[in-house]
DNA sequence: CCATTGTTTGAATTCCGACTCAAAGAAACC
DNA sequence: GGTTTCTTTGAGTCGGAATTCAAACAATGG
């Protein structure tokens, strides 16, 4: 059996096994979660993750770190890459960037799960406090844009409707990923934008 | 020690057991939950537990099932006492039993916690489901009472109302019972309230 | 009251996974 | 090349929790 010694850097293997934890949760969930899933998603022995990580929840947290930050990534780019002129062109691709679109979408399936920390871990409480921010800072630009120059009118501040709209995908999200059989993903989909076309009065989103 | 032998029935033993397994829940969490937590609840020895449980997730089932039960008629009661001609009180009673009025909010943090199977269980699975129907069907009717006989304005089908009132209570009470230091209770309670104002045309909610 | 049957207990056992650690390999530095 | 230092490994240890089980006990029925 092989025996590495002093491989590159550290921060590379921290980052490998960050990646391969959150492949091991998405897959086994948090509470079935052992040292050796990660070990094997990294291909590593179970020392090495003890190695970097002696305190596990360290790890895990950096895993929730590293799935807000993404996803946030991914939504911001969802919005920008749609065009600048177009503010309800931008709306949408923010709507359709926020519910998993099947019932195990990775991405939001790693983060519910994650989530699940949240009620009985700060550190977790503050990742997921700050996503929920985020977002909603993003719905709050999008419509004061559209406000401005995209037609919209506002049924309330943008701050409010935002909250209004993460709100709802997080609660339609939870249903998708809990396997609510009778809540179909599409449904949801269009319901929330249902929603947004009424609080924009933009009927064409 | 005592030792008694033979008490009267089971059934009693078995409801006393899923009640002191969800105090245990509540308290510890499921992850940290264990057959002496459930057991010390209940001032029995763990072998009892077992007894009537040899499937300890046939119990964690059966604390599901009694919190739905018991959360469902909880806001049952609370829109049937409203006054009946009255739908905007109704209404307004059912809003406000439905999101956690602090961050440990007993039966919320219950269901949250007990949901957090449901992706990898069908029968919490199912439990979830039939709880979010069953909620639906409630708001549905106490928006067509409305529009029928209370002045409401829908602003959409009182079904896809429903959807979104419920989606919304789940998504904020997700945040709170997760700890969002930023999202106070009251605050979100207030965001429903105008949203439900919006699409009712009720202003006075 | 004796036998039977359903219940309860807690000590013993088993199981599983976290954690330790000595040995060994690989780069870096001299 | 030798030495030092960082990494990696996996077998062994440890501990906590589930599970088993024989013994004790109480109600019930005869």
């Amino acid at each position: 059996m092989r025996k590495a010694g002093r491989p590159r850097n550290q921060t590379a293997r921290r980052q490998a096994l960050v990646s391969a934890a959150g492949r091991a949760i998405a897959e086994r969930g948090l509470e079935a979660l052992r040292i050796k899933d990660i070990a094997d998603a990294a291909g590593v022995s179970q020392g090495s993750v003890l190695y970097y990580y002696p305190e596990l929840n360290d790890l895990v947290l950096e895993v929730h770190r590293g799935a807000v930050e993404g996803y946030l990534a991914s939504r911001q780019r969802a919005y920008e890459e749609a065009p600048a002129d177009d503010p309800a062109a931008r709306l949408r691709a923010l709507l359709h960037s926020g519910l998993p679109t099947m019932t195990d979408d990775p991405a939001h399936g790693l983060l519910y799960e994650l989530h699940r920390r949240a009620g009985r871990s700060p550190g977790h409480a503050e990742l997921m406090a700050s996503l929920f921010a985020r977002e909603v800072a993003l719905y709050t630009t999008a419509l004061e844009v559209g406000a401005a120059s995209g037609g919209f009118t506002l049924a309330a501040s943008a701050q409010d409707l935002a909250h209004g709209l993460v709100a709802l995908e997080d609660g339609y999200g939870l249903h998708i990923v809990s396997r609510n059989a009778a809540l179909h993903p599409d449904r949801a989909q269009e319901l929330i934008l249902a929603h947004a076309r009424a609080v924009t009065g933009r009927a064409d989103l």
